[in-house]
DNA sequence: CATTGTGAACGCCTTCACAGCC
DNA sequence: GGCTGTGAAGGCGTTCACAATG
């Protein structure tokens, strides 16, 4: 019963996975040693029962009265996000947003790693960020020869990221996140994630218009 | 009929609106006139099913044997959307990130308006970019005064989101979108969406660890 | 006795499938 | 004939509520 670890996880929950990763980690450091479903839910502005939902997917080592092992569940959960490697990444398109992702905490912090840089125009090749330095996109194939890197990150305008993102799937790439405005289509084989900001932001007015026309017979929450 | 247009609208549908609209602004300016639900939904990695019962939220203006009129049903999109006006948005916390977005063309085109730059760090303050000057954030109460912003981007560290957010609702800032690692914790009428590097990137990990042990071996335990 | 793990109910989104309309 | 709009069915995640447990 402990091993059914490989049954299917929604994806939300993955998602949440991820939140409870965080929370554990700061836990941790506090020298917290043991956390509830309500004290999880807490933190991440959830309910405890989806909390418990959630962690019986990674198998059942909860104690009842008392709760969770901080060390041990997080090293539950590190396991199940694949945190328990460095992941080589990618990053093509080395604009405002490449550079700020490649300084940015997720990359500079943890299980990953940036080992490429890649760009087309010339003003920048060379140039180093974090101690990586930029190449031109035509080197794809030798920075993955070389590190074999498994995530690919996309940060080109919109009209190049198409072209991008199959060369990085042509090069052994096999997960990609899209930061581009632009829908990829891509073999199923190829996990997409696109983060969007426009879309992020139009969700945000959506509602906000609905609320300033509302005029009192608005009942959207 | 036509004026269903107050019923609930799931978010997930909501999210595929700004897709929608990208697509149909895309048509448009290729000068196509009408576009049909399997078009739509190629464009945007779809099914036609989805993309009709999605339209149909916004009312009923189809043409059965013809498909949709693209200006026209932009337009309502757009409105729905709230695109048919401009977006007064605040970003605080300018460092790469909050650079990267004020730059991007999520702000510079269409219906947003990067209207304050707030930090903190004396180095940075009195900058400008793209034409705005960098503010110190004890003056968000002017900035607020000023513009009456109802969008605020929170791009700080992890440590400073919580605080920072609660000043942006405290000057009438009912939006947030949020960039730091962190859960934001606001009163119910504050619309927050938060986008996570990392856990973007461990969703990525997640099912690529999956992958890599599915070989039949259990090495989740 | 506080807290977990989970069957069962619920609600919501997706998908099917087809009547109806152009 | 081509395509929309939608009732109905299906699938999936969330929430409830409680027996089981240290």
């Amino acid at each position: 019963m402990a091993e059914r670890v490989r049954a299917h996880i929604p994806e939300p929950t993955v998602l949440r996975l991820s939140i409870y990763q965080r929370i554990l980690h700061g836990a941790a450091s506090r020298g917290e040693r043991t956390i509830s479903s309500a004290q999880l839910a807490e933190a991440g502005s959830l309910n405890a029962a989806k909390v418990r939902r959630d962690l019986s997917h990674l198998g059942t080592f909860g104690m009842p009265g008392t709760g969770y092992d901080v060390a041990f569940l997080l090293e539950r959960v590190d396991r199940a996000l694949g945190l328990d490697r460095v992941w080589p990444v990618v990053i093509v398109g080395v604009g405002h947003l490449g550079r700020a992702l490649a300084r940015s905490p997720g990359f500079t912090t943890g299980g990953f790693r940036v080992v490429g840089l890649l760009d087309t125009d010339p003003a920048i090749l060379g140039a180093t960020i974090e101690g990586v330095a930029i190449r031109h996109l035509s080197e794809l194939r030798d920075v993955a020869r070389e590190h074999s890197p498994s995530i690919g990150v996309v940060t080109t305008p919109a009209g190049a990221a198409q072209h991008v993102a199959e060369s990085l799937v042509e090069v052994g790439v096999c997960s990609i996140l899209n930061f581009a405005p632009a829908v990829l289509n891509l073999p199923d084989r190829v996990l997409v994630r696109t983060v969007d900001l426009s879309v992020e932001l139009q969700v945000l007015t959506f509602y906000q218009a609905r609320l300033a026309g509302g005029a009192g017979l608005d009942n959207a929450l």
